[in-house]
DNA sequence: GATGAATGAGCATTCATTCAT
DNA sequence: GATGAATGAATGCTCATTCAT
């Protein structure tokens, strides 16, 4: 601790423009493409302008991916992986009574997701995962999966708490997810002709789902 | 200037030439496009494949509709109408329960669509509908507004007839619809990963959702 | 929606790309489209045919000029100026009569386009000029206003130093370049079923109208 | 004579639509291609709207011309050849002065080519010709030739009878025309961008170049 | 003869991908 | 590693021409 400390102070004598590492220089590709192929669709989207977005030469994007398809693969792949498992971690450790747990995982799906450009993801694969099925494969190992075994995970604990009757949504996760995904499509393409409050709705929707499964607030021993 | 301008130019020949009524020629073609953008999407879908698909040249699909997108919307346009107003019809007159009245519709919803080509319409319009704006627009206003009316006309009845009291689902249609619109992606991208049973779990969808509601099976009258 | 958007796409390879600069490919571009335009008229011209002459890939082209239409427009605005650039300055600073001037000048216009590939630009210019407004107005403001302000300059300095009387020239700058045209257009066509000796057609071209123009050897205060 | 002259008096249940005989027909659809091939050059041209503007079906046309080029070629051919022959007949018997002769002739070529439709078909030939060798020929046969014989016809004569003394015009007959020609195509090119009076030019360039050919009044002999 | 629906060759243009620098 | 000029396969669309009606 004794000597000059100097140890950042490089010596450059063009701008200091540090050439970002290769991870930051891959992240930014991931944004440029999101941005680009959420306006575009994946065959609407230029290598050119995802380039031009990511502040790189075209040659630069091949170096990190392999082609347009492993560039959108890329973007499924990182993008779901951290919201899932936040939300996983979270329910694992939940103390509260599940309708607190829906609550906070939807509210983290709506800020997440819905109110994210991540949002266009979901829309993109809806649109072309039936003509990338690996990538629908990957995606419902790494996402869809997860999440239904998620949202089985909670109707489990639902049902082993007395706090809802039925296991139709442990049979159908879907029932839960479902207007979730219907608000995820809906601002994307009719916000413009009606706008939807997901927020509200999707509260509405717990109730409803709740009360459906036979929702009783302390659950039976209480 | 696009097209070719040269002075001697093609000479049709051979096939004999018949000729099917204009309105089956298109439909022919209507035919033949929704099985190929379902396939390879709206991008990825050659006119070339939709003509020979359609038993035509690729000039007579121009004859029919001025573009490719004139044709997608022509699929979206068609297909959609028949059903949704065979729906209004039963809807309008239907005597029963609103709970038979839900069963009838989503057994149409699953006989009509998703056991039908006529469910990739959806799933297309989901993914393209933000670069065709116009085209969400339409979709918005022929299907989506229709179909909400009708899902409040629904909600109405059963509230006025004391069926249910929750007014969530006449605020929100979506959440009335939004297993429906799951269970049509999920048989285009996950199937093969994990087949569902669409029907059993529309008809938990009912069960639940109209418990969620506030059911009860007279109506408050009874 | 033109153009194809197909996912695994071309594979370029072998050839041993050198790069020479850009000036030199735009102009290969160039003599190749004069060559090709020429033989073929604007519409008949197929850019394929201009890349394969120019040494080039079809994608090329379109990194130097936006379309068909701008490469024809490419090809007047350089193939006109230096010649008359030239011209100007000849005229500007000419020291001897104007009958010396004028045989150096169609002398020039013999040479430097009457027996070069840039006649054909003459000609296509009066065959498509007219679906080409802007182009039209283009060439007429970069070339013929500047032709017809340098002929009118010549009569005006002839007229003021007395070596001819009449304005008819100054007033209609046509009269003096009239044969130069017919002869350019000549040659194109009819050359074949008779040839014609532009040259001395000149030169009788010269004898005659500055003779119709009052022509007096050395002026009237000689 | 006795009986009943009621030859004409058909029995059209239907409006008494005359079928109009082939030359008829034939006409119109001359009169239709002029001013489309005018308006769009040859290969601009759209047989569609030759078509629909001389109110027949498409296949008409190829009852009547073998096919595009053949109608391009009929078009020329049948618009020159009536001006040409009025002309010739003139000249054959014109008793009045060179100078007048020229006069009437350049009236006819203002009144029945530059402000006619016609003169399209000049400026469409100087385009199109080295694309149709043949038709260039015909051209230079049935109207370039014939001109040229009479603007030769015509300064023999002068030259006969002592008006002119150079025989500059007996070979160059283009140091005639080539104002016309000019006026011609500055018409259909840049009259928008400086108009020409066409008439005055005209009479200007018969006084200078009559003058330039060493005119006189009377002629030697007078 | 007249019609116009059908045909399909032909071309302008785009854009994923490569590789010399 | 980074660049971006060059490549050329791929496809939407046009329109001259035919021929069944």
């Amino acid at each position: 601790m004794t000597g000059a400390d100097q140890t950042p102070r490089a010596t450059p004598r063009r701008p200091p423009r540090k050439r970002p590492d290769a991870a930051a220089r891959r992240q930014a590709i991931l944004d440029a493409a999101l941005a680009v192929f959420a306006e575009k669709g994946f065959a609407g989207a230029r290598m050119e302008d995802v380039a031009r977005r990511a502040g790189t030469a075209k040659g630069t994007l091949y170096l990190h991916f392999k082609d347009k398809a492993a560039l959108f693969e890329g973007l499924v792949r990182t993008a779901a992986d951290p919201v899932l498992g936040m939300m996983e971690a979270q329910v694992a450790q939940f103390p509260g009574s599940t309708r607190d747990l829906l609550v906070l995982l939807f509210a983290r799906l709506h800020g997440e997701i819905i109110c994210t450009p991540r949002r266009h993801i979901v829309r993109l694969l809806i649109g072309e995962g039936e003509r990338f099925p690996e990538l629908a494969d990957f995606y419902f190992r790494t996402v869809v999966a997860r999440g239904q075994d998620l949202l089985r995970a909670i109707n489990a604990r639902a049902l082993a708490r007395g706090e809802i009757t039925s296991d139709a949504a442990l049979r159908f996760p879907q029932l839960i997810i479902g207007p979730f995904l219907t608000a995820v499509i809906w601002i994307d393409l009719f916000e413009r002709s009606e706008p939807l409050d997901a927020e509200a709705m999707l509260a509405a929707h717990i109730d409803v789902v709740l009360r459906g499964l036979g929702w009783r607030d302390e659950g039976v021993g209480a």
